[in-house]
DNA sequence: AGCCGGTGTCATTTC
DNA sequence: AGGAAATGACACCGG
């Protein structure tokens, strides 16, 4: 054992195995209630594993602390988990100690699974299937944030509610029952202080199923370097030597090249192209939102634009209106100077009312009475008329 | 506590 | 037909 603090719920809990107990045994050895279980089972534990009545207080100590691998063959953990053999995780970490994986490595992709769909595990719950059942663990926390916060409750969506009250599933119950990790049952004996608290109701757990698992991607917690993404904390643990940038940024026939090349595993594959379909969605979506802003941008530009041109083409048909006033106004005046000047036959003075006067193309003026120039001009709209 | 802007992600559509 | 890019919708976070 790496951690001699935590060598004894590791021992209890293989003794849970070997001594063929359920995961609620394990529950109850660890979250020393005698009152809730076969008190001799708890008291024999305690005289196997004296230590075991200390209350965990580091429960990272649980899993991260220690190297599982030199306590449990791959057939410790698959004979571990139900029957029915319906736990995706577990069966993936299965997958991953026998692929060589260091179960901290693991571990830290239940921890972070539940913020997103990083690994496809199962296909047929998607987005959801990801979910691990240890948030909450209130052996160090009872505040969901702050758990989660720790990278120690990874967050199973409509799990969390369940665990948050000291509610833990296993492979009989109904809710959340394919769900439930390897990591759950290393977790689940922290639950001492909810137990009294009420189970969820049906209600909220449909009111958490409801709830998309579409959760902001959040840091690796437990990776020695805590700048790393949840992502990148996953190719971390899964050995892929690439980091994020460059598997999103490298073109289509080298990322290609890539995955044929380097013997991947399918869950490595599987997470490279996740890695990378979410890279690159990741940008068109910062691209798409730069494009949204300047098309609004432009057109508030446009509005503003066509704004001013309306306020000048307003000024500009005053300015017009005014002009046609002062052109009529001269014209008008011009008229009655001209009149003021002619004389009829009986020499007087022209009534610029009775008469107009006429400019031909030829430059000629004359003046003739206006009812002659009506008329002339009724007789030319018929001609006009007939000619159409 | 509620609002809002920014962001990442998923599902779907468009290219 | 298949894949990439674009986009709407949603959830989450931090101010």
């Amino acid at each position: 054992f790496q951690d001699p603090s935590s060598s004894h719920h590791n021992i209890s809990f293989i003794q849970t195995h070997h001594q063929c107990f359920s995961p609620r045994d394990a529950t109850i050895l660890s979250t020393d209630y005698p009152t809730q279980s076969n008190s001799e089972t708890h008291l024999q534990r305690q005289e196997s594993f004296p230590q075991s009545t200390t209350n965990i207080t580091n429960p990272e100590s649980l899993l991260h602390g220690s190297d599982l691998t030199g306590l449990f063959s791959v057939d410790d953990i698959r004979n571990l988990i139900a029957p029915d053999g319906n736990f995706d995780e577990i069966k993936f970490m299965v997958l991953a100690l026998e692929e060589g994986f260091h179960p901290r490595e693991v571990s830290q992709l239940f921890e972070e699974a539940g913020s997103d769909s990083g690994l496809s595990l199962n296909s047929n719950h998607s987005t959801t299937s990801y979910s691990v059942c240890s948030e909450g663990a209130s052996g160090y926390t009872s505040d969901v944030k702050s758990a989660s916060s720790h990278g120690l409750g990874a967050v199973g969506s409509h799990c969390q509610e369940h665990t948050k009250y000291g509610h833990v599933e296993y492979p009989g119950d109904s809710e959340c029952s394919g769900e439930a990790t390897l990591e759950q049952f290393l977790h689940t004996h922290t639950y001492n202080q909810l137990l009294g608290q009420p189970a969820s109701t049906p209600e909220h757990h449909q009111q958490m199923q409801m709830k998309k698992p579409n959760k902001v991607k959040g840091k690796c917690h437990n990776s020695t370097d805590t700048n790393l993404s949840s992502d990148e904390c996953h190719a971390e643990a899964l050995r892929i030597p690439f980091s994020d940038d460059e598997i999103v940024s490298m073109p289509m026939d080298s990322f290609k090249t890539l995955l044929a090349k380097n013997h991947l595993t399918d869950t490595q594959v599987l997470l490279l192209r996740d890695i990378r379909r979410r890279g690159k969605n990741k940008v068109a979506a910062q691209n798409c939102r730069k494009r949204k802003l300047n098309a609004i941008l432009s057109l508030e530009e446009d509005v503003c634009n066509l704004q001013t041109q309306k306020e000048s083409l307003k000024k500009e048909h005053s300015q017009c209106s005014r002009s046609i006033r002062q052109m009529k106004q001269k014209l008008n005046n011009l008229y009655r100077d001209i009149c003021s000047r002619l004389r009829d036959n009986q020499g007087r003075p022209v009534n610029p009312r009775q008469y107009v006067i006429c400019c031909h193309s030829d430059s000629s003026v004359f003046i003739m009475p206006k009812h002659f120039v009506t008329s002339k001009q009724k007789q030319d709209n018929e001609k006009e008329q007939k000619q159409k």
